[in-house]
RNA sequence: UGGGAUAUCGCCAAGUCGGUAAGGCACAGGACUUUGACUCCUGCAUUCGCUGGUUCGAGUCCAGCUAUCCCAG
């Protein structure tokens, strides 16, 4: 195993401190480390996330620091393709997206890692906190859980392939994250206190509606607010701003706290109600990815995450056909919502994932 | 223009024997967070339809006025 070790790391570099640290361990461990980063959007200074020029320029500079050279990679076309357009779409499909795994998905795991391996080196490392292992016994390449749990994001990576484990490193899979700011800071890089990046990246401000509207260049009608019963409790503002289990900014007020609990196209309807009719158990997910076995064979006991901020809940998966699951939990949870991800685990190690439908 | 009822924060709504304005929704700010949400903190009526009166003291009692609702015309 240690034979097969890449010599030659592209380390994608966000502007963050993960990625610096990653790089940091990497050189330190005997790595022949360059770093690579994508222009992804946006160009603006005082934009903040992922991609934009400002990080750019600190990772740069962190490169810099390290003497190792830095790769700049142009993907805003990509990006747009990719990412936005999926999550435009989505939105326009009343499901919820996640933009962060369609960018994992589409961009870091796939254009850079190939960009990498066409610039003739051995694979990509980034700073996400997960784990790769390559089991004998299957021959296959597992994703697990960071050992410090509470930064865990093998979630945002349940689509990688086994071509793409097979090629990346998660050096800070082993590491807390206080332990990561510790080697920045002991190492005075400039990002070491940077902050924990935070909202959609390509949308700065927050409004993602606002955005949608903006980049598609159309608006979304109104509708009403409606019961599970079809009764009629207000008006919204276009069903793009809504979100199953949403509670805020309804601008209704009721004798209880109202949720999102559907959204129905067809009738440009937002279906409210108090928060148990919120729960549910089954659903199903689709264009799914595996990654500790081929196939799902009868029932399977995993453990499951219907999204980031969550702790994965014990459930029955069984596969239905080629890109299908159906998952059901032990107990319902609350607002399953399309167009997110499922993530199923066994104990730390992920076994596949997909997108709710 | 006979009878009855009700008038407390943008909305809903507690306010006991008069003692010095609960709570929920909404909203705002913050925390959390590589998505959207959820969640968690914090803030949010010196004032109770109006005007007088009785009281040491009234949203709470009395009178008048106004508005709305209901039942009768």
């Amino acid at each position: 195993m240690e034979s097969m070790k890449p010599k030659k790391i592209a380390v994608g570099m966000s502007g963050g401190v993960d990625s610096s640290v990653c790089a940091l361990l990497l050189q330190e461990s005997g790595y022949q480390v360059s770093g690579i980063t994508m222009l992804l959007h946006g160009g603006c200074d005082d934009e903040q996330g992922c991609g934009t020029t400002s990080d750019i320029e600190d990772a740069k500079a962190v490169c810099e620091r390290l003497g190792i050279p830095l790769h700049v990679c142009d993907q805003r076309k990509g990006f747009e393709k990719q990412v936005i357009e999926r999550f435009s779409k989505s939105y326009e499909l009343a499901e919820t997206p996640n933009p962060c795994i369609l960018c994992n998905r589409y961009m870091k795991f796939d254009a850079m890692l190939e960009e990498s391996l066409a610039l003739g080196l051995d694979g990509i490392a980034t700073g996400h906190y997960a784990r790769v292992e390559y089991d004998e016994k299957s021959g296959r390449y597992l994703l697990k859980k960071a050992l410090d749990e509470s930064k865990d994001q093998s979630y945002v990576l349940y689509s990688l392939t086994q071509h793409q484990l097979s090629h990346t490193l998660f050096p800070l899979g082993n590491l807390e994250k206080t332990k990561v700011r510790e080697i920045a800071e002991k190492k005075e890089l400039k990002n070491a206190h940077k902050k924990e990046s935070q909202d959609i990246c390509f949308v700065p401000d927050g409004d993602y509606a606002g955005f949608i509207r903006r980049y598609r260049g159309i608006t979304f009608p109104e509708g009403n607010f409606v019961d599970k019963n079809g009764k009629i409790l207000g008006k919204h503002k276009g069903i793009i701003h809504y979100t199953i289990g949403q509670r805020k900014g309804l601008g209704l007020s009721f004798p209880c706290p109202m949720y999102v609990i559907s959204k129905d196209l067809a009738t440009n309807t937002v279906v409210l109600g108090p928060i148990d009719e919120l729960y549910q158990s089954t659903f199903t997910a689709t264009d799914i990815n595996l990654i500790s076995v081929d196939k799902i064979e009868g029932e399977m006991q995993v453990a499951a995450k219907i999204r980031y901020n969550q702790k994965e809940q014990p459930a029955t998966v069984t596969q239905i056909d080629e890109n299908t699951i159906q998952v059901t939990f032990t107990e319902p949870q609350k607002a399953i919502t399309k167009g997110q991800a499922v993530v199923l685990y066994d104990q730390d190690t992920v076994v596949g994932g997909g997108t709710i439908m």
